[in-house]
DNA sequence: CAGTGGTCTAGACCACTGC
DNA sequence: CAGTGGTCTAGACCACTGA
């Protein structure tokens, strides 16, 4: 595999957010491993020649951002943040201890399919690029708790048609990660209330037209690009948000 | 008025985090008014008696915990939360010209009257103190789209009995500090999905029983203690909100 | 033009980690 | 103990603001 070089930098840039984006590109590129050190600060400021209090307002950046991590005494280390763990702070499913617990995955079907518009529009796709779609249930306890529609572009995602079940596993963006070298770098989630549908219903033993929560998610490569489109489905009832503001 | 000094800093933290405890400190006590500029880094960096660098950090902190906004060429200038606005993450009413319209609010009722449980335990108040609950609506061309139910502790908040309805005006918080001298430094807001009840329904114009939903926000003052307790409920068909994760 | 925050450097010392 | 990130200093120059 030819290794992309960086791209041109824009030398009206401050040198910082140069080097950001220099290491922000290797990240990117996987030249780490998700958990792995980047180099020291004192290694960085060598092989790029600049002062190492540079260095550090570059993975100062790179922190707010939530690319690495720091450890004192330890290193920087590459992050990726757990995607599938933020639909908790949407919906609260506590187990018998009182406990949140991690609710397990299970794939109900895959298949090329035609996306609908807003999925080809979300995915910034054409009338005629094909498209994956995955239905996937999210169950705690026996019970359906969540439902989730999955729209892929094909031309990345092919060879989620083919593995097995247990190649995917419980962890969706692992596993674009290990069979389709497709890397999620963040996301934007849009909430809003709807009525149960007959299949929400019947997926989530619910009644019909009772209220759910749906989150709708696009997802995006580090190349910005848009990667996956997802509606989860939940019900209201289980739905408790909490956020800070100041 | 006696100006209470600060706080003994604690000598194991850095030197920067004591400053910066120092400067939200004055802030707090309202040395400096909302939009006012704080004195420039170097000033600071002079009656302090630390380098420029360590300044600059602490401002760096002050910054992103919102407190102050940096402003090139001009300055550092003391920011005060438009919470107000915070709302209108949640609810989407757009104006006939299709943009994003701040309602008029409408105080319905004031009085000092017992909390309920849950408002007094929020509040971190006993059984026997005094409360004033305050009931209003946000109204937008003139439909109400918003009600909300507001309790405050009386011993810090009797100036809103008291002052005219014009005195106290559309915005609460500027309200708060103008005639209570209390300033509202962040707050805690979680979201669930409820049932419109009758009261609801006639007031939102929204059939009974249909979605609403409720934002319960707790404000704190720079203190740290609760200051005010408040239940907005709007119909779920105009939520919407959106996120960013990564 | 003077004054502000923004960038960059260079180097000292500290606190924490793991061998 | 060596190596890591964390704190702190001191000073140079740049870019932007407003009079």
């Amino acid at each position: 595999m030819i290794v992309s070089s960086s791209p041109q930098p824009d030398l009206r840039l401050p040198l910082y957010q140069r080097l950001r984006d220099e290491i922000a590109h290797q990240i990117a590129r996987n030249v780490w491993r998700s958990g792995e050190p980047i180099p020291t600060e004192a290694e960085l400021a060598a092989t790029h020649r600049v002062a190492i209090g540079t260095v550090r307002k570059a993975i100062d950046v790179l922190v707010a951002d939530g690319l690495v991590e720091r450890q004192q005494g330890r290193g920087t280390f590459v992050r990726r943040p757990r995607f599938d763990r933020s639909l908790f702070r949407f919906f609260r499913h506590l187990g018998p201890d009182g406990n949140q617990v991690v609710p397990e995955g299970r794939i109900l079907s895959r298949e090329a399919r035609t996306a609908p518009g807003v999925a080809r529009a979300a995915l910034a796709l054409d009338a005629h690029a094909e498209t994956i779609q995955l239905v996937r249930i999210r169950v705690l306890q026996g019970r359906p708790i969540l439902s989730e529609e999955i729209w892929l572009p094909a031309e990345r995602f092919a060879p989620l048609l083919t593995a097995s079940l247990s190649e995917i596993g419980d962890l969706l963006y692992p596993a674009y990660e290990r069979l389709c070298n497709e890397i999620v770098a963040r996301a934007e989630e849009t909430l809003t209330v709807a009525s149960a549908t007959a299949a929400d219903a019947e997926c989530l033993g619910i009644a019909e037209g009772s209220p759910v929560v749906v989150v709708e998610r696009l997802a995006f490569g580090f190349d910005g690009r848009p990667i996956e489109w997802r509606l989860t489905r939940g019900a209201a009832a289980d739905f408790r948000y909490r956020i800070d503001i100041r």
